[in-house]
DNA sequence: AATGCGGGGAG
DNA sequence: CTCCCAGCATT
């Protein structure tokens, strides 16, 4: 695993013959592939799309999200929200529930308050400079770049993941790619390499690149257009880069929650605005607490956040599910409301429902595996 | 600079 | 199962 650090320092200097090629013709074998990639184009329904908002829209979605999982909700988001005013105007619960399970789900309460802005201070006309682009709620830097080039045709280089990724084999990069300095080192880097005529295309092109052909593991290198180009690749070293430091282990969590049922109706919550999973409904509950039961912590919960007095019933299930920086085992038991009047603790709203009327809220992925599990008219 | 924030795919 | 992937906002 590790090098030691003088041959490291060495094959951070790539020939300087390298480098020349790299200048004038990483981006020509480059746009040369992208223009071959029909398929890879057909899959994206935003690939060529020249309305700004379309594009804004798949960008988000895209943070941290793969093209596979994107696809359908692009879709559907379009059919809802088809413009910026659409958007606007909507209510923050309905576009939550366009959203729901693609999480991340500040960038949905991002994407309402923006549309807003652009309504009140650009007159509905979406910003066309980079500076400007940035200051929207949940735009940063890879964002305003994807937006300035790829709608607005201006020669800013955008560098995601993939895009590092790529740059860092390119190179045989040293630096870990995990600390934010070699996104900027690759962002300089790149802004000499990209062209000014096709500028979109270009970070397009490096992004399906990382993507599909220069993948974290087993690298296709014998269908990568800039394969003599690369350092990595002529070392025979593609499995050294990219550098990147190793993430800390997450906690596991033993969770428990409730369906409470009182007069065929179950009660929900909705969850803070701010904060893990924001703005969502959820079933009571909470964590397990040492040397309590799974019941216990249960009737515990229940009444801390929601002031009723429960009796635990069966079981219904048991799942996992992983978050960022840490894991659930989640149980779920079935309840029976025994006394109180429910009033809001934890949450900004208690709703008693109807099981056949739950599909109407938006819920975290966790408590989506429950809802089918729901007998709909007990 | 470090941390919080979902969910999905590959092996 | 376990490991790996990846932008923005806040502090």
């Amino acid at each position: 695993m590790s090098q030691n650090s003088s041959s490291s320092l060495l094959i951070n200097r790539p020939k300087i013959s390298t480098k020349i090629s790299l200048i004038f013709s990483l981006a020509d074998r480059l746009l040369k592939w992208y223009d071959r990639q029909s398929d890879t184009h057909t899959k994206m329904p935003w690939r060529g799309e020249a309305d700004p908002y379309c594009i804004w829209i798949s960008e988000v979605m895209l943070q941290q999200t793969q093209v596979a999982t994107v696809v359908d909700y692009y879709r559907r988001w379009l059919e809802h929200f088809p413009n910026v005013q659409s958007l606007a105007q909507a209510n923050l619960d309905e576009v939550l529930k366009v959203w729901e399970g693609l999480g991340y789900y500040t960038r949905a309460r991002n994407l309402h308050r923006a549309a807003q802005v652009i309504v009140s201070d650009y007159n509905g006309e979406f910003p066309q400079q980079y500076n400007t682009i940035k200051t929207l709620p949940g735009v940063g830097e890879y964002t305003a770049s994807a937006l300035s080039s790829i709608a607005f045709n201006q020669a800013v280089p955008v560098v995601d993941g993939n895009v590092l990724r790529v740059y860092s084999r390119l190179l045989c990069l040293v630096d870990d790619i995990r600390n934010p300095k070699t996104k900027l080192l690759a962002r300089a880097g790149l802004q000499k390499l990209i062209p000014q005529d096709r500028p979109g295309d270009f970070n397009q092109a490096l992004m399906d690149l990382g993507r599909n052909v220069c993948q974290p593991r087993q690298p296709q290198c014998h269908v990568c257009p800039v394969q003599e180009l690369c350092c990595a690749y002529n070392r025979n070293r593609t499995g050294d880069f990219p550098v990147k430091s190793k993430a800390k282990a997450t906690p596991t969590f033993q969770i428990v929650v409730g369906i409470i049922y009182k007069d065929g109706k179950v009660l929900i919550q909705r969850r803070p605005p701010k904060g893990l999973l924001g703005g969502l409904w959820e079933f009571p509950g909470g964590k397990i607490e040492a040397g309590e039961t799974p019941e216990n912590a249960l009737i515990r919960e229940i009444r801390e956040e929601t002031g009723l007095e429960v009796e635990i019933g069966s079981q219904l299930t048991q799942l996992k599910h992983a978050y960022t920086h840490f894991k659930i085992n989640l149980t779920c038991f079935v309840c029976e409301y025994q006394s109180g009047t429910a009033r809001p603790k934890a949450s900004t709203a208690l709703r008693w429902v109807k099981p056949g009327e739950l599909t109407k809220f938006a819920f975290p992925k966790a408590n989506q595996k429950i809802l089918p599990l729901l007998t709909p008219d007990k």
